[in-house]
DNA sequence: GTTCGTTATTAACAAATGTGAACGATATTG
DNA sequence: CAATATCGTTCACATTTGTTAATAACGAAC
C-alpha cells in the first residue's frame, strides 16, 4: 500500500532504507467517504495525507461559494502544510469528491521523524514549493486567459480530472459559470 | 534603518536582543534603481531584501506579458522564499516599480542565523505562509468577482498601492484590460 | 521649457460571458 | 422500481469585457 509513496520519497530526496522505515511506520491508514472533509476551516491542521484511492478538493469558502483551489488525487499529498507546519488556523477546506483511502501522518509524527532525520524538512520543502508553483501558475491563467483557453489548458494538463470533478466545480476552479462552461464544451 | 525591521521580527516570534542583533549584524544596504530586477527567472533566489523605501513587485512572465502576482512595499520582505529556501531555480521574477532601499540578507548568512538559532526557521515559515494565503486569497478572487469587484476590492484593500502602481500593471494584476481599468475609474 | 516616449483615457463596435428559466439526464434514496 | 434531488445542457437576452484606434496626459531627458 506505500509502494508508490516510497519510491515518491527517494525521489525527492536519497533516504536509506532505515529512515524510510522510520517514515512509514508512523502512517497510520484513514477511509474518508464521499464528500466528507479531511480539514475544515477554523481549524488546525494535524494531519497530512497521502491518497491510496480517492480524490481531495482544496477549496477556499467564500461568501457561501465554494471556490476549489486545488484537486488532489492518487500518489499525491492531501493536506494543508502551512497550518500543519505552522499550527495555524486553517482559512482553507479540504474534502474528498469520492470514497478515499488515506496513509496519514500526524503532526506529532512528523515531529518524531525529522529530529529522528533532520533530512525530512526536504519533504515538507519540496511540496510547499510545488504547491506555491501551482498556485501562482493558475492565477497567471485566471489573469491572463479566457474561459475557452482556460479550459483547454485544463484538459491538456488534468485530463485525469476533466471526468472524476464535478463540472461545477471545474467551471468555479476556472472562474467561470457553469453555463459557460456547457456552452464551450459544445 | 533597522528599527522598524527588528519591531517587526519581535512580532513574529520570541526573540532575545543578542539574537536580533546577531541577525541584524548580518544585513547589508543594497540600493537598486527604478526599474531593475532584484531576481530574474532562471536564477537562484540568493538574497532576501527588506525594503527600507520604494517598492517591489513580483510578476509571472507569461508569453512576453508582465502578469503581478505581488507587489511589496517599505516594512516587507522582497524575495522568494521557495527559491532562496531550496536552491531551487525561480519561475518568478521581481523587480522594484521606484528606486529601492534594501537591507538584505544572503543565503549564506541566514544559514548562518539559524544554526545559531534554530527559531529563526519561524521567520521563513511565517512568511511562507503568509505569501501562500495572500496568493490564494487573489486567486479566489479572480476566479469569483467581476472586473469591477475586484478593482474595488483592491482600492479598499490597497489603497497604499493604487498611486504608486502603474494602472497596466493593477489591470495586469486583476486580469483586466488597461482600458477596462480606466473604463471602471470612470 | 521643449521634445519625445510612455502611460492613461475615450469611444464605437465586436465578442465573450453572465443571467434566468426550462428541460433532460443522472444519481441517490427509500 | 419509483420518487426525488442534483447536475448538466440549452436557449434568448442582458451585461460585461475586449479590440482597435485616436487622442490626451504625463514624465523623463535634453
Amino acid at each position: 500500500m506505500s509502494d508508490k509513496l516510497i519510491q515518491i520519497i527517494k525521489a525527492i530526496g536519497s533516504f536509506t532504507d532505515d529512515e524510510i522505515d522510520f517514515f512509514v511506520s508512523r502512517l497510520k491508514e484513514q477511509f474518508i467517504p464521499k464528500g466528507e472533509h479531511f480539514l475544515t476551516e477554523g481549524q488546525v491542521s494535524r494531519h497530512l495525507g497521502f491518497i491510496v484511492s480517492g480524490i481531495g478538493m482544496h477549496y477556499r469558502n467564500y461568501e457561501g461559494v465554494e471556490i476549489p483551489t486545488d484537486f488532489t488525487i492518487e500518489n499525491e499529498w492531501l493536506g494543508y502544510l502551512n497550518s500543519f507546519t505552522n499550527k495555524t488556523v486553517s482559512d482553507m477546506n479540504i474534502k474528498v469528491l469520492e470514497d478515499t483511502q488515506l496513509l496519514t501522518l500526524s503532526a506529532e509524527d512528523f515531529e518524531k521523524v525529522y529530529l529522528f532525520q533532520p533530512k525530512f524538512i526536504l519533504l515538507k520543502d519540496y511540496y510547499t514549493e510545488l504547491s506555491f508553483i501551482n498556485h501562482t501558475r493558475h492565477t497567471a491563467d485566471l489573469a491572463m486567459l479566457d474561459a475557452k483557453q482556460r479550459y483547454y489548458k485544463f484538459m491538456k494538463e488534468k485530463p485525469h480530472l476533466v471526468n472524476r470533478v464535478p463540472q461545477y466545480y471545474i467551471a468555479a476552479y476556472l472562474g467561470i459559470k457553469p453555463q459557460s462552461l456547457s456552452r464551450i464544451r459544445k
